[in-house]
DNA sequence: ATCCGGAGTG
DNA sequence: CACTCGGGAT
């Protein structure tokens, strides 16, 4: 397995002092978004896990799923030992689906972490370490392939296990930019993903903050009814679409 | 467009 | 009671 490869991506290095290329139009706007947030919310952080294993099955369990719910799961995985590749690959589907129950979809959930496993032995020998030595394109595709990683689980997959400079897009983040009008409700995941890619400096920690940031405003002022965009940090910049 | 699903919230 | 959740497969 792996060492002590602890998950945070958060070097809170210095200000990247210029940016190389020409924003486009709405580069300014979200880096004035991130800045916002970090200054109210401060840093987040995010993906709270040991190992880079832990955050990939994590991403896995938590599809459309409450995070809280998400960690009775991982505790009981680790509490049997079960948090490593070989381990998930040799358990009883009916014991590993029994044992993340409270995650929800748990008969899906165990067929995808089942498929992950898999395919991490098949294609890479069960080390996560040359999985992440593909390169992050080709990985990306695939890991599209195995059933029960889509966009999202598997950006988040690179990005938070691998630390791979790829932006994750969530519901979170289509809800608050299509409320502030930058793009529709309804678009695309690869489309917003490359707007956002585009807009802010292309970096690890910054990726990885952004989308933490945005979570929080999705979860404490941005909800799906009732929004309270008075008391939102964003709400500054709200008043210009209006 | 439907299904998967337990757990917390109002 | 209805609604929502760090979505994805069919």
């Amino acid at each position: 397995m792996s060492q002590e490869a602890t998950v945070h991506a958060l070097v809170s290095k210095g200000e990247a002092p210029s940016h190389p290329q020409t924003p486009p139009s709405q580069a300014k706007s979200f880096v004035q978004y991130y800045d916002r947030l970090y200054e109210k919310l401060g840093p987040q952080a995010w993906w709270p896990a040991r190992t880079p294993f832990e955050v990939i099955i994590g991403a896995i369990l938590t599809q459309n799923t409450s995070w809280t719910n998400v960690e009775r799961a991982i505790s009981n995985l680790r509490r049997e030992r079960l948090l490593t590749p070989l381990a998930l690959e040799r358990v009883s589907f009916a014991r590993l689906a029994s044992l993340i129950r409270s995650s929800g979809y748990f008969r899906q959930k165990a067929k995808k972490l089942k498929a992950f496993v898999r395919f991490l032995r098949a294609e890479y020998s069960s080390s996560l370490a040359r999985m992440f030595r593909t390169p992050t394109h080709e990985l990306r595709e695939k890991l599209l392939a195995v059933h029960g990683i889509g966009p999202e689980t598997a950006d988040s997959i690179l990005l938070y296990a691998g630390q791979k400079e790829t932006f994750v897009v969530d519901t979170y983040t289509r809800r608050i930019l299509s409320r502030h009008g930058f793009v529709a409700e309804d678009v695309p995941y690869e489309e917003l993903r490359a707007l956002i890619e585009s807009a802010l400096p292309r970096d690890v920690s910054r990726y990885n903050e952004f989308h933490a940031l945005l979570v929080q405003v999705g979860k404490h002022w941005c909800r799906p009814r009732g929004p309270r965009c008075s008391e939102c940090p964003l709400q500054p910049f709200l008043e210009s679409v209006k």
